[in-house]
DNA sequence: AATGGTCAAGTCAGC
DNA sequence: GCTGACTTGACCATT
């Protein structure tokens, strides 16, 4: 098991996701900015090595822009050796990557212009991966998308959409259990139909309560990752106690993240914290997950 | 220099 | 029908 968490460090110092409005947009803000989260991911990968945290999140914000019209420089070319250098250094230590596209990124809209746009993201997404040079056990995670009130159709439309994408997305592409609309059964119809690996978060899961108990539903989506794309991947996070249900909480909860260790025992799968604090509860995490002897 | 409203993008729930 | 949540930082206009 590896363990990581999401796109920011917080002791560090630095952004890897710096972006800037729109409105001054300019080739040489874009570059600047695109530097500095270079330099700035460098060192996330570089303490997460040193830390044993060998799982970890991309942010999306990296290039910004990257997909918007306004954006035609050649960013793969020009940045081309660092993506390399970063790609080499994280096959070198056996570290996992992920990414995720946020929530106007959905590939089964009513609206042909949502679907277009979001193409042209998550091709952004994979250009990046591939920059890097990346295993395709490398991931880009995105939700179902919206119901329109009616579900069946909406997931047929899914399924659908999700053929015509770009072979580079389809590599890469894995689809994770929402907490109020798409369960993972219904991700696991998906999967069927397209054969897109299910990411599987536990903390939606628990929102939705499916009847599924948490062992046999990792079961399930871990059937659903082929070799080529490397074990199951599973979101983690815990409730904020006394805040509204799906809030995440501030830092991790060591009972609960003990509990969780034994009821996923026997399953193999890379864990992404996605709590507020970042590397601390990622190191908390490790320490106990070594403590039970679910790490070498 | 400090502040706080606002930021490319979508959908849904709740009022 | 409209606003806020989602999740979050930090940009940048304004003072």
């Amino acid at each position: 098991m590896r363990i990581g968490y999401p796109c920011l460090n917080r002791g560090i110092g630095c952004s890897a996701g710096r972006t800037f409005r729109l409105a001054s947009y300019s080739e040489s803000r874009f570059i600047e900015s695109v530097e500095k989260n270079l330099d700035c991911l460098q060192q996330i990968l570089e303490y997460n090595v040193r830390e044993g945290l060998l799982f970890f999140r991309i942010s999306s914000d990296t290039i910004p822009f990257a997909s918007h019209r306004v954006c035609d420089v050649d960013w793969t070319g020009r940045f081309s050796a660092r993506f390399q250098r970063i790609g080499d250094s994280i096959k070198e230590s056996g570290m996992r990557i992920s990414m995720h596209p946020d929530q106007f990124t959905l590939i089964n809209s009513l609206r042909p212009e949502v679907n277009t746009r979001s193409h042209a993201e998550l091709i952004y997404h994979a250009m990046l991966l591939d920059a890097m040079g990346l295993d395709l056990d490398a991931k880009i995670q995105i939700h179902v998308g919206g119901v329109y009130n009616d579900k069946m159709r909406s997931i047929q439309r899914f399924v659908r959409n999700y053929r015509e994408l770009a072979p580079e997305i389809k590599k890469r592409l894995v689809i994770e259990n929402d907490e109020r609309m798409y369960s993972l059964g219904d991700c696991m119809y998906i999967h069927e139909r397209t054969g897109a690996p299910v990411l599987f978060d536990v903390f939606h899961h628990r929102c939705m309560q499916s009847e599924e108990t948490t062992q046999k539903a990792l079961h399930l989506a871990s059937g659903t990752w082929t070799e080529a794309d490397g074990v199951l991947m599973v979101d983690y996070s815990s409730q904020k106690p006394g805040e509204k249900r799906g809030r995440h909480a501030e830092s991790i909860e060591p009972d609960e993240f003990t509990q969780f260790l034994n009821e996923s025992a026997g399953v193999d799968f890379d864990l992404m914290l996605e709590i507020k604090d970042k590397e601390k509860s990622a190191r908390v995490a490790l320490d106990l997950a070594q403590s039970h002897g679910r790490i070498l």
